[in-house]
Parts: C-alpha cells; sequence; structure tokens
DNA sequence: TGAAATAATAAGGTCAACCATAAGATTTTT
DNA sequence: AAAAATCTTATGGTTGACCTTATTATTTCA
C-alpha cells in the first residue's frame, strides 16, 4: 500500500491537481502555478503518466487517475496536517502556513504523519478551511461556490480559502477575509471590476480574482 | 546573517563533520557515514571548500571553517529540536526519532525553528542526550568520555549515545542503553571483546564499536 | 628504506528536473 | 475556411550530486 516514494517535484504536481480540482487540469494551468515552463510540465506529466498516476488526453488536459488521486490525497494530508500544527501550536501568521507547511509535508514518513494526526486530534479542516483527507485518502470534497459568483444583496459566510500563493493568503489576511468571516456583497462593479463587502461593518473592495478563491456558503 | 540556503547534501555533510567533532576528519570517514564514495565525498569537500564552508588539508582531513560551523549548528538545532518534538509530543519510538527528525529538519525555514523551539520551551539537550546549538549558534561541547574507555569496576552515567544509525540506536534501546541510565562495567573481554554491563541487576554485553557510541560520566 | 595502505585527482558517465528554441498538431476565433 | 492562439513534441543544454575506473601522491609501517 505504500507507495514507492514520490519526489517532491512529483508531489508538488499531484498536489497542484487536486488542488485545482478533480477534473481535466490544462497542463499550461499547472505550469502557471508551479512557476515552470509548459514544456517542462509537458515531460513531467510525460514522466507521472507513464507511472500510472496522471492521465493525459492531449489538447484537453491532465486527471488523476485512481493511483495518483491517492498519492495526492496523501500529500494534501500531510500538507494540511502541519498547516494545523505551525497555526495552532506554533502561533505562525496565518498568511505564511501554507508555504512552510509545504516545505515539511515533502519530509514527512507515514509515521510521523498519523503521530501529528493524533497530536493534534484528527482534525478535519486546516486554518484555510480545506478538508484534511483521512488516512485512506478519502477527501470530501468542499461544496460552496466562490466569492466571485455571489449575489448582490447576499450575504456569505466563509468556508475556506483555497489560495496557495503567500503574497495572496496575506492579502486575505490584511482584508480580513478568513474562514468563519461573514460578508455581505454590496456592490458588484462592471466590467469585472472589484466587489465591494460589507465586512464587521466596514466596506473593503475586493478584486474578482481574489474573490475566486474564497469559498463561501 | 542568513544564508543562501544550503542544499539537502550540503547540510547532511555538515551535520556529519560537527557530529563528528570539531577537529580534522578524514574524508573517507565522512564518505562511509554518509553512504557515498570517497571519490564522491572529495568532490563534495571541493564544493564546500569553495563555498567556504569547510577546509581541507590534503592528507589531513577537512574541517569546517568559522562560516561552517555555524551552519552546521543551526543544522543541529534543528535536528535536535525536531528529535524533541517526535519523542516529547508524537511519541514516536526513541530509536526512529533521529532519522525522522532527519528529514524534517532540511525542510525547515528560521521561522519555523524558533517557533518550534519556543513551543517546546527551549530545550537544551535532545533525547538522546546531545546539546542543542543555540539560536546563535553556540554549542557547548558534550563533555565526558565514551563507555569504551571506561575502566573494570567503574559505574558510570550515560549523558547522551551520539549515534545517527537506526539500527545501531534500536540496538542500544533494546539493551536499555539510554541517557540517564546508570551502568556497571564488570568485565572487558581481551582482544578488543565486548564488555560486560551490570544495568539494573542484570547483566548485558556490549561490543566496543558500540560502546564508542555511548558518552558517559 | 621500500612496500603497502591510504588519500587525492582525473576522466567520463548517469539521472532527475529544469531550461530555451523551434517545429508540428489541434483547437478556437474571426 | 483561414488565421490566430494554444498545445505538443523534438532537440539540445544545464546543474547538482552521485557513480566507476584509473592514475598519481603521500603517509605509514614492516
Amino acid at each position: 500500500m505504500t507507495l514507492p516514494h514520490l519526489s517532491e517535484s512529483t508531489e508538488m504536481y499531484l498536489k497542484a491537481m487536486a488542488e485545482l480540482g478533480d477534473r481535466d487540469v490544462a497542463i499550461a494551468r499547472l505550469a502557471e502555478r508551479l512557476g515552470v515552463t509548459p514544456v517542462s510540465a509537458n515531460e513531467m506529466m510525460r514522466r507521472l503518466s507513464e507511472q500510472g498516476l496522471v492521465k493525459h488526453t492531449p489538447y484537453k488536459g491532465v486527471t488523476l487517475t485512481k493511483k495518483g488521486r491517492e498519492a495526492a490525497a496523501n500529500v494534501l494530508r500531510r500538507q494540511r496536517l502541519w498547516e494545523v500544527f505551525l497555526f495552532e501550536h506554533l502561533k505562525i501568521e496565518w498568511a505564511k502556513i501554507y508555504e512552510l507547511a509545504c516545505s515539511l509535508e515533502h519530509a514527512t514518513a507515514p509515521e510521523v504523519t498519523e503521530a501529528l494526526a493524533a497530536f493534534l486530534g484528527n482534525p478535519t479542516v486546516c486554518p484555510r478551511g480545506n478538508p484534511i483527507p483521512d488516512e485512506q485518502g478519502m477527501l470530501e470534497p468542499l461544496n460552496g461556490r466562490s466569492l466571485r459568483e455571489a449575489a448582490v444583496g447576499e450575504t456569505v459566510r466563509v468556508r475556506a480559502v483555497n489560495a496557495t500563493a503567500t503574497d495572496v493568503l496575506k492579502y486575505l489576511q490584511e482584508k480580513g477575509i478568513l474562514p468563519g468571516q461573514t460578508i455581505k456583497v454590496i456592490e458588484a462593479a462592471p466590467l469585472e471590476g472589484p466587489l465591494t463587502l460589507l465586512m464587521n461593518g466596514k466596506e473593503v473592495a475586493l478584486g474578482l480574482s481574489m474573490a475566486e478563491f474564497v469559498i463561501v456558503e
């Protein structure tokens, strides 16, 4: 059941795919997210297909196979458990935990993962609000739409933030857009313009690309 | 003051040198410890000299420079802090913590190191009894001789175990040779033969190469 | 002191994961 | 349907950390 050992790079690709949702992902999107050239991502996808972790349909995109999905869930589990630890116990700034947990995640043996989960009390969500897959690799999907799709006048509650870039997280943190926050959408500027939100009695503007990262209910 | 970022491999070499003591180390010994060929270790030493981390005197050995010693202390700090966490909080088996902490250590940002130290209550020794360097890279030397040098009839107390290989640690763990243990040397077999030890009323045999790893006072 | 052991260097090779540039294939848009 | 955009594949290159096989230098020891 234990996988042969995936390289750090492989884990990053799998994780990125899982984070982008369980559907065909354009290789260019992956490349962008991982900060590599599309050519490199393509090469990597070839390697991952050979290992049976992904399926590539040319000109369509890549999807995780069952094996790949399990491996990705495992990576996500480690990532998010470390996020909980860094945030809850080490008191590290919310916006930084993703990046710091990411490094640790690749260095975490199964034994440590499970001991950590137990230590943390088997949490089911990370501080960004994303579900933590269980030991078997089951990941309950995060249902909810993005803040971007909320209608003007609607009041929603932030369930999760699925951004991963530290600067994006920092920006959202500064605006106070964190899981649990209640938000009323009071205006959506035309021409793909920013939203105006009412939070704790204050008005806050937020661009659509940022709003995309905010999962609400 | 922050170093440019050392590769995992570099960190392993520096750590090995620090663990072998602050004196000229034969490159062959290093190679052995790290499980690489002497030629590879030689190449690596050339690279590290170029970076000013070590000084190589041909046919004499290598020593850490001031810069190298600081970097090594930093690695050791991370390593040993993680050992404390894995042992005290995650309840991981003593013999395994070195190896598991080793992976984590390379993935630990300074920010995490310091937050971890605070979380752990700024411990000064790891579960193997080795001192934890402070944030400034000061490492109080572990004074004490090895059990190998103890005289027959002497009663000593285990201060530290400076082995790193999991199988060696496992062996010592099984024999009950852990920091704090009181040991009476009741016999030393001739021809570099094993020691016979009296521990908690029981007799235990221990080879000299193992005894070498046990630092006593 | 001369042979044996050990240490160092040289030369050439592998592997994973990246890169750039360029050419071909397919899809999308006009 | 043609042009534009996007995606894929091919080729060749880099880097770090390894490897093997030799050769040469030095030290140790009989």
